[in-house]
DNA sequence: TTTAAGATTTAGACTATACTAAATTTTGTG
DNA sequence: CACAAAATTTAGTATAGTCTAAATCTTAAA
């Protein structure tokens, strides 16, 4: 045997693939939900077949990059999660660059990403964030992990979750990939550091009735729970 | 049998994989020296055994990228040799693009393009094209394919091919993507577009003299046999 | 508390790309 | 021109990631 038995669990930077990132990013974000993270919703997510999922879920809980109880779900590893976090750092930086020095538009940028977030070499990663200033959110207000694997601090609710009793809020993150509703929401001036009045709040669920300099526009709640704001201080 | 017999040999996007572009520029690039290509020339470029481009060249065939006769060498089909070009095309561009918008050298571009050059988007490559004002040549002289996949035509000889009788010479482009050697090349001034001086050419295939900027140098004729130069006109 | 529906895993198979060892073809030398 | 050396292909195997069909486990409803 090349290898001795007891090595057969180390993770190598050979192992770690593009698809072992996209599910170590999967798992990464189903967990900000709060619920367990289970067998079938990485199937959705990841866009592919349930067995195919368990499969997966083998070789990297062998690769001590989650923990995997059989049929309970799994959670990451702190190795997991590091390298979670860096293919989050490298997708959101790649969005922020292709609208910055590119001009692309927010809603062009995901799928884009999608893919580059793993190519990218460290020296590539670095030259890009230091072009950007190191900064700290993408287009989408999505946070930018650090290199040590932290991330900047988001206190911010839902604009389903404010009252018209609320006065101004700052929109700081939509929180949706879908490139006709990004197209949509920039349209109505809906994008983040923009500013908004909260003017009406439908009971049963209802629309969310917004206005942006002067117009008045009525959100569906659904959409309206994407949308993250801060109150304005002062 | 879900597909027809008679399908089997139809080129889809999906049967470009990464690994076929590396096969069809090697390929391709191993052409331009005039000789056959042989499984032999492959495996070293690609920095596999044998067999396993043997294997390869019968998927080729099967794809109609490739005209292969057992033993004898492959050459590119007319579609072969057009994906070739694609990859071309992008290698060179994220080149340039790494050197003049990131402030990368070019002894550090070709390995990020040799990964990049088969994930990026036609949006991306447009958008990086346009940025560099539709370049014609890479940070190594190299030619640019254009988007109908034409070449813009090069017409240089080899710095070992001049006598100390030649006049001044325009450096058009350097065949080496050494990173030491072409950190060498431009820490002695010798880089594309410089203009240098041919002091004196050895014999039994000895080194050349020449003159950049006051200092003269010695050049090894394999170097020079990879630098292109051009008498300069008037 | 039983049981059926739903979720998950197991079993078995396939494709792409790679390898080593062995067989075959080509080529260069005597 | 014969034949050994070199080049190439064939044969058989491996790994990563995917699938479908079948088995098994969990859970929620009767
Ligand atoms: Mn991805
Ligand atoms: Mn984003
Ligand atoms: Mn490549
Ligand atoms: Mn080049």
């Amino acid at each position: 045997m090349t290898v001795a038995e007891n090595e057969i669990n180390k993770t190598t930077k050979q192992n770690i693939t593009p698809v072992v990132e996209d599910y170590l990013k999967a798992i990464y974000s189903l967990r900000q939900t709060g619920e367990t993270v289970r067998t079938a919703a990485l199937a959705v997510r990841l866009n592919v077949k349930p067995p195919t999922v368990t499969a997966m879920l083998k070789t990297l809980a062998d690769l001590n990059l989650i923990r995997y109880e059989p049929y309970r779900g799994v959670e990451l590893t702190e190795s997991g999660e590091q390298i979670a976090l860096e293919v989050v750092r490298h997708h959101r930086l790649i969005e922020l660059y292709l609208v910055e020095a590119l001009g692309f538009s927010w809603d062009e940028v995901h799928d884009e990403a999608e893919v580059l977030e793993h190519f990218i070499s460290e020296k590539l990663e670095a030259r890009i964030a230091d072009y950007l200033g190191n900064p700290t959110h993408d287009p989408h207000g999505d946070p930018i992990p650090n290199l040590d694997g932290t991330l900047p601090e988001t206190t911010a609710n839902t604009l389903a979750d404010f009252s018209p009793a609320a006065r101004e809020v700052r929109v700081v993150r939509v929180r949706d990939q879908n490139p006709d509703r990004l197209r949509y929401l920039s349209e109505i001036g809906l994008v983040p550091q923009s500013t908004i009045k909260i003017v009406a709040a439908e009971p049963f669920d209802g629309p969310i009735t917004i206005q942006i300099s002067k117009k008045k526009i009525a959100l569906d709640r659904q959409l309206a729970r994407l949308i993250l704001v801060e109150e304005m201080k002062g």
